[in-house]
DNA sequence: TATCTTAATGACCAAATAGTCATTTACAAC
DNA sequence: GTTGTAAATGACTATTTGGTCATTAAGATA
C-alpha cells in the first residue's frame, strides 16, 4: 500500500531528514504517559514542534503511527538481536545472558518498556493492533528466545526442556518488574 | 454531599429496588472489559436494560458511577474484613490466612480483580479516581493486613518485622496473579 | 525575478459521547 | 375514571478529536 504511482526522485535534499524519527520519538512518549486512546495527534505534533496535518505526511493514521514506534524502537532491535544471534558462537549461555542483558538495557529499562502495558491495556479495545503486535513482538522476542534454549539443548549444554513453557517461565518475572516500574510513577 | 432538603419520604414502595446495585453490576462488567475511559454509559444502560437518562437518576456523573462500584465491590469487602479482624480471637496466623483466601475468594478471582487493572492503566489519566482507589482500598486495605501482622507480633507469634515493607512483599504475589490473569482473556 | 515542486500549515469536517431536560409512563390514592 | 407524584425516557446539546484539504512557505533553477 501507499505506493505512489507518481512518485518522482527529488531532485534536492529535504530540509530536516529525522523527521518520522523525531514524531516517532514525541508519540512514544506520549503514548507510554496517556495510552493509545488518551494520545492526543495534536499533542504529539506539538511535541515534535510541527502542526497535525505534518503527521499525515509521514502516517496514515494513529494506528500506523502506533505501529510504527513499535517497529522503531522494538521489532528493529529483536531483528538486532536475531542477527547477533545467528553470528555469535561461543557456550550458548553467554547468548542468553546478552540477550536478557541487552533486552533490559534497551526495552524493558526505557521508555519502550511502557509499550508492553499499553498494550495489556488496550489489545481488548484495538483488535487490529493486538495482532500486530502479537505477531512482530511477543511470538517473535519468544521465538529468538526459543532458539537460543534450543541451541543450547542440541548442543548438550543444556538439559531437554519444554520449548513451549520455558520461554514464557523465565520471561515472566522481568516482563512483570518492568510492568509494575511502569505503572507506579518512575 | 447530595443531601437533599427537599427529600420526601415516598407513600409507596419502589417498584423495583435493586436498580442502583443492577446498574453498578452492569457497569463493572463494562469497565472491566474495556477500561474506564472506553466504557460508554450507552452501552452501561443498555446492558442494564434501561435508558441512558436512568442511570443519571442514580449517578451524578462517569465517575461517580464508577466509585459506586467500587465501594459496593471492594470497599465494602474491606469493612466487612476489619469487622471480622476485630471480632476474631484466636491464633493471628488463622486471621492472616482467612483474610488472603477471602480476599482471593470475594475480589482477586472476580470480575472485580479487574479493577486493579483498570487503575494501573487509568490512573494517570483520572487524578481524581486514583486518589479516590489510593485512600480507599490500597490504603485501607494495607493498613488492615498490617493490623494483623501487628497483632502477631505484640502476641510474639511473628518475629518483628517492618510493617513497611512486609505487607507489600508479601501482597505483590498475588496481585501480580491477579493482574495477569486480568490481562489474558481468562 | 519568475516559476515550479514539495513541505507544512491550520481551519475545517464528521463522528463519537458525556451529560441535560422536556415529555411520557406507571401507579397509588380517592 | 381522575389526579398527583416520582421514575423513566431518548432526543438534544456541547465538546472532543481523528482525519482532510485548500492554501501558504521554502527553496532550487534559470
Amino acid at each position: 500500500m501507499n505506493a505512489n504511482p507518481k512518485f518522482i526522485e527529488p531532485r534536492w535534499e529535504r530540509r530536516k531528514d529525522a523527521r518520522p524519527g523525531e514524531l516517532a520519538t514525541a508519540a512514544l512518549e506520549l503514548f507510554v504517559e496517556h495510552g493509545f486512546s488518551a494520545t492526543r495527534l495534536d499533542d504529539v505534533a506539538k511535541r515534535a514542534g510541527v502542526s497535525k496535518g505534518t503527521l499525515y505526511l509521514y502516517f496514515d493514521s494513529k494506528e500506523d503511527l502506533f505501529k510504527d514506534v513499535v517497529r522503531e524502537g522494538i521489532v528493529s532491535k529483536i531483528a538486532e538481536a536475531e542477527a547477533r544471534v545467528r553470528a555469535h558462537t561461543g557456550p550458548t549461555n553467554d547468548v542468553l545472558r546478552e540477550l536478557v542483558h541487552d533486552w533490559w538495557a534497551q526495552i524493558g529499562s526505557t521508555k519502550l518498556g511502557g509499550i508492553t502495558k499499553l498494550m495489556m491495556s488496550e489489545a481488548g479495545n484495538f483488535p487490529e493492533l493486538a495482532a500486530f503486535y502479537h505477531d512482530e513482538v511477543v511470538v517473535r522476542g519468544m521465538a529468538l528466545f526459543a532458539s537460543v534454549i534450543q541451541r543450547g539443548i542440541s548442543s548438550g549444554e543444556f538439559r531437554p526442556v519444554s520449548l513451549d513453557v520455558v520461554p514464557r517461565l523465565a520471561c515472566a518475572p522481568v516482563i512483570m518488574l518492568m510492568l509494575w516500574q511502569n505503572s507506579f510513577d518512575l
